[in-house]
DNA sequence: GATGATAGTCAATGGTGCTTGACCAATTAA
DNA sequence: TTAATTGGTCAAGCACCATTGACTATCATC
């Protein structure tokens, strides 16, 4: 019997846990998204690769493939087949840097941009499934809290 | 200009999605976990697979194999090395199936309910510091709201 | 202008997480 | 009791993501 109090207790403490319940409800959600987004006919299949990539694209003048390689924690060469991938399919483009003629910069192209709005579009869709059930003030409490929390979490590291 | 201002329009739509904040948090927050717990000496590597295989292990009375592929959606094949791993560092048992002479079950020693509070209790100490720039009463309301948040994505597959 | 650092590419390689296919043993149903 | 299903293992192989090592071209410095 006393293995099994244990585990209620370990049980007892993870539901206590802030950060547990956020990392269970991302992956979640996560796999939500992602089966909604490669439901659809039309785009190429979407990787976890690509998610992490992405947010890192967001600056409009472009990303050199050194600093992508370092906000991702992996080598360049690492990132370059990912990078490729995406040019093929046309979501990003590489252009010389016109500051330094080593260099290329990654730059989101418009269909890329339309790409992650589509992404977008699907987690507000489970969103609003999310707030059909949660109700809509508490859903909004908690995106306030959530956004707040997004700032905290950068500002740790 | 016209491509810099649809980029700011998905940012922003981004943003307006709980889903999208919470996938970054949880991303974020499975980082600082992962990483606190991997630079304790005593413990071998924790991996994500192991993250995602312990959830389905609380059943104190243990869990057949062809469950736990099936609750992880990949072939029992796949599941059978993490159990070996876990196995052989003596987290978990694997005993024969009392009902059924052909199921074996895999169950958490109390090693490896040490070794899952061992990882929540990481969780908390950032759960802490997370606290303290968010404020209590606000980290006690998210934790209150991300917990229902929690019950309805597990309904809503 | 020589030197050392930096941006990027090419090539080979390795580990991990998964798959399919073939099989055995026990169970269930006909 | 035979046939079909189910739980699990063994083996081979594949895709993906990352690595190290060697190289070229440019830049920065002295």
């Amino acid at each position: 019997m006393k293995r099994k109090d244990a585990l209620e207790d370990v049980k007892k403490l993870q539901a206590s846990s802030l950060g547990y319940v956020l990392i269970r409800c991302g992956q979640l959600f996560n796999e939500l998204g992602m089966r909604a987004v490669n439901s659809e006919a039309g785009w190429p299949m979407m990787r976890e690769v690509h998610a992490r990539l992405l947010p890192y694209l967001e600056n409009p003048e472009g990303v050199r493939i050194t600093e992508l390689a370092r906000s991702l924690g992996v080598t360049k060469q690492a990132v370059q087949p990912v990078i490729a991938e995406l040019a093929e399919f046309g979501a990003v483009r590489v252009e010389p840097d016109p500051d330094d003629a080593r260099a290329r910069r990654v730059l989101l192209t418009e269909k890329g941009i339309a790409a992650m709005r589509h992404g977008t579009t699907k987690l507000v869709e489970i969103d609003r499934r999310v707030a059909r059930r949660l109700g809509t003030d508490e859903t909004r409490e908690l995106h306030g809290l959530m956004t707040r929390l997004f700032e905290v979490l950068k500002a740790l590291d």
